[in-house]
DNA sequence: GTTCGAGTTTAAAAATTATTGAACAGTTGC
DNA sequence: GCAACTGTTCAATAATTTTTAAACTCGAAC
């Protein structure tokens, strides 16, 4: 499943690779957060270039990450974007040549934010139109059900209030 | 995409279906929890049938959720099965036929309860694992690498700390 | 005990999603 | 200008997940 990353580890000497024959601290690393990646529903690729920067000492380039996790470039491109875009990784300036170098953001805080303003904020903005749909289908319905639909939309209404509360309230409790 | 329950629901005269030629009421929900579904990384056939079961007036049976969704009845004993186990869904007793019939449960502290307990509760136990042994892994790093990440295993076992008591909190505002 | 109806299980097919690799675009240095 | 190198894009492929349909289990009725 994810022993691409452990098998790649072991079958190379890297720097950060010890001497034994169970899996080495990087690809325990790079797994951990595989299944994070998983548990919030992005791709697991995502998850081995964040974790394999996390566990890092040394900033990587994106041939550094390819190459360690035997990923294409075309993967790590991606996964890179994805990254930035949410502010879980930053670019930092190149000590010596001249291509890009990545570092984790590791403060919870910033991880938070770019994930909630990312994946879930424009999720309750579409909620909100389709909740406006809902409640003038939930009016034209027929008289035998009106009551029951218009209870219900009325109950999503609330929910979504809910929902949208939690956002800024998370965001304090991962703030401190 | 999620257009098989629209289409469905359009093409046969259904008694929630108004005669309008838009999408209907019970279509539209559908769809909204459609959308939930998968924002929580829950097959769309989930999200249908509890969004149908969610606006419905009265219980529907397997078979009657089979045909309304124009799904296979595998498909919808699979749902029922996850929707039960995580408390979404209540068999109620059944009037006359012996079928078994369904309704949603609509109370949020019941559903957010199922859904953390089953969904997110069992990857932070894992995690609790997969930290035991990245720590022990992290003190037999070599010298020059150790300080570093045995910090950076530090506060991954805060970050995780910080999640696990996010849970009760997540419980508590969504129990009132 | 046989048949019938309801529901579950599962191997195979379909649909979806992620990854690759090669072509492309942009930059730097000559 | 061109050549070398870095990174991106995207169509094709691979991997994964979901759905189906048919076989099966269980229980009730006869």
């Amino acid at each position: 499943m994810e022993i691409t990353a452990t098998e790649t580890a072991s079958s190379r000497p890297v720097s950060v690779t010890p001497l034994t024959d169970g899996p080495s601290l990087e690809a325990e690393a790079v797994d951990l957060f595989v299944g994070l990646a998983q548990v919030v529903g992005l791709p697991k690729s995502v998850g081995q270039i964040y974790g394999l920067l996390y566990i890092t000492t040394v900033p990587l380039s994106l041939d550094d990450i390819a190459e360690r996790l035997e990923m294409s470039k075309g993967s790590v491109s991606q996964g890179l974007k994805f990254l930035r875009s949410t502010g879980a990784v930053r670019v930092c300036d190149a000590d010596d040549s001249r291509r890009d170098h990545y570092e984790a953001e590791t403060g919870l805080r910033t991880l938070a934010t770019g994930f909630l303003k990312e994946q879930i904020e424009p999720h309750l903005e579409n909620g909100e139109h389709r909740l406006e749909r809902l409640k003038r289908l939930a009016d034209k319905a027929p008289a035998a059900e009106r009551a029951h639909v218009v209870q219900r939309v009325k109950q999503l209404e609330n929910w979504h209030r809910r929902a949208a509360g939690l956002l800024p309230l998370l965001l304090r409790f991962f703030g401190k």
